[in-house]
DNA sequence: CTGTTAGCGCGTTCAA
DNA sequence: TTGAACGCGCTAACAG
């Protein structure tokens, strides 16, 4: 059995009111009963219960995290960094972090969101990869539960969010796709019920249109985040009877696979095509060869985002409710930059 | 305010027994009664209390998790599956997921562990990425605290774990690559303090003496499991006055780093130089060349041993106490078997 | 300075 | 069939 504040009383011979007083550092006590009581402690091993805390306080100290992925399997290079982030901010703060990985827009999905909050499980959640009509968003808001969002959502309500600026990042890489001399420039793109592509979409399309360059639907597609999902979208852009010369891509997992697809057509990236990703993920710089990106900061973000949200728990003022970073070009070779 | 029981009680004009009664779903409760309660508690949506539950039951159902991680910053693709798959196995049991990120053997992650166990904010934990000296192996044995370990240690001691046989695995890649004609095959090793990369240099060894290769400590370099110092070792070893044919790497993630470095020294790979990898993420087969490894499914592993964890939790006999998988070899074209 | 009382929300006796 | 009393472990308010 593990060893309580009644376990110290009984063995000091003080009330346990006493002994918690003592412990929390109080004042109000003598100082040779706070030293026996320390030591009593000390010897038997004393440590607070965190449910019992949780319970009187009212507050749980941690933090609730639902990641959103298609399928259960998942390994995108992304979250490991942004979990890392807000893991490492939340232990600074004393939080400590429940994490559960869902489907998007699923049933477990939105059974996960009732069970941290209707369960009172957590005192704040995080939600990330936000979308148009967004259940989370307005089941939260409903609820007047403290949230932070990673992302924005259609309507711009007035809940505390940080989001990068994906239709700047887009414009400026195909920008630079267009300053290469590219004029057929595909596009693989996100699903567009997701907010972020919504906003990279509209930044390849203002780009286009800035160079007076014409839009062309059949270049582009859209999959699923996933280096597979990018494969095929390849190859399916690079069938065409007028293909592209360079593919601009909504992340880099897709760019690795759309990349993949252009090797096993013995084309040549950076030469006979150029391709450019989003996120700038460890691997962009590493791949073969290194992919021409859109700088995300992720890990400073996963922090930001943690801290914001650990002010609104707090009911501290949030110094800025509404972040919009903008996102860095990241030019390596996958665009052909340094053969021009 | 959330609403209690309490509330339900007053409201239907029962005592708070009842209701809790009526909740729970025991026999002893009037038809009428329960009628009038479970409307009460539809109309006004309750929910029970999390933390009051786990204060009663003295149970958390909550398992803790604390990722070892060579710097804040990770996003190996390896964790994110790891703990995709705990994270669902654990959904499906209805218990809740703890996460903390850590480095290695430091005093944060000895802390972190303190907080789960004494604190008693989880009912056990999995311990990943064992180590010759394990500190968090004697804690929670001496501690005998529910765990699970996916690793062996040292000493075969008697906790639960399940295990993937690497010296098999490397074993049997290694002999992969003297099938091919190399006699000269260098190994990037994991850090020598973790007991899988003792496991795996040895089935590097066994492989040599097996088929009476001399072991060449030049050969053998160590690296922190990135893909930066995949791509360092790549260097020294390439830079050798007698380089190496053919390069085993412990893990995948820095074999995409030995390939970078093959790559930028003008050598095709499986063709010039062979190089393998271990654990089979899902990038392996998307490399370019695609990466010849040593496949450990690491999304059922993650299953598999939180299913363990929870049957220990609950008591339950476990079926296996020790469990070792075999490993199987996957070609792909790096290690230049389709050349041959 | 210290103890008593009270309560956080729930579940489990034990009587009635 | 129902309720009162009690306890899980801790902290806070109030006396003394």
């Amino acid at each position: 059995m593990a060893v309580t504040l009644k376990d110290i009383a009984q063995r000091v011979g003080v009330s346990v009111t006493t002994v918690s007083r003592a412990l929390g550092g109080y004042e109000d006590v003598a100082e040779a009963t706070r030293e026996k009581v320390l030591h009593a402690a000390e010897e038997l091993g004393y440590y607070p219960s965190a449910t019992a805390r949780q319970l009187q306080k009212r507050r749980t100290d941690t933090i609730g995290f639902v990641i959103p992925t298609f399928g259960p399997r998942f390994s995108d290079p992304y979250f490991s960094e942004l979990l890392a982030g807000i893991g490492n901010e939340a232990a600074r703060h004393n939080f400590d972090l429940l994490v559960s990985t869902r489907s998007p827009d699923s049933p477990e999905e939105e059974e996960a969101y009732h069970r941290l909050v209707d369960g009172r499980r957590v005192d704040g959640v995080l939600v990330v990869r936000t979308r148009i009509e967004d259940s989370r968003l307005a089941y939260l808001t409903q609820r007047n539960f403290p949230f932070v969002a990673f992302g924005r959502s259609q309507a711009n309500e007035d809940f505390p969010y940080l989001d990068v600026d994906g239709q700047k990042g887009l414009r400026d890489v195909v920008q630079h796709l267009i300053d290469l001399g590219h004029e057929r420039i595909a596009y693989v793109s996100a699903p567009l019920n997701l907010t972020f592509a919504t906003h990279r979409l509209a930044g390849y399309k203002q780009a286009l249109e800035e160079s007076g360059l014409a839009y062309d639907e059949n270049l582009v597609v859209v999959g699923y985040l996933t280096e597979e999902d990018g494969y095929q979208a390849a190859h399916r852009l690079l069938s065409l009877p007028n293909p592209p010369t360079a593919i601009a891509v909504a992340n880099d997992l897709m760019a690795l696979g759309v990349m993949r697809a252009a090797h096993e057509r013995g084309l040549n990236v950076g030469h006979d095509v150029a391709i450019t990703g989003f996120d700038d993920i460890p691997l962009a710089a590493h791949a073969h060869p290194p992919l021409t990106t859109v700088c995300q900061p992720i890990y400073d973000i996963g922090q930001r985002v943690c801290r914001m949200l650990i002010q609104v728990i707090k009911g501290e003022p949030v110094a800025e409710r509404h972040i919009l970073l903008a996102p860095t070009l990241v030019i390596r070779e996958s665009s052909g930059a340094t053969h021009q």
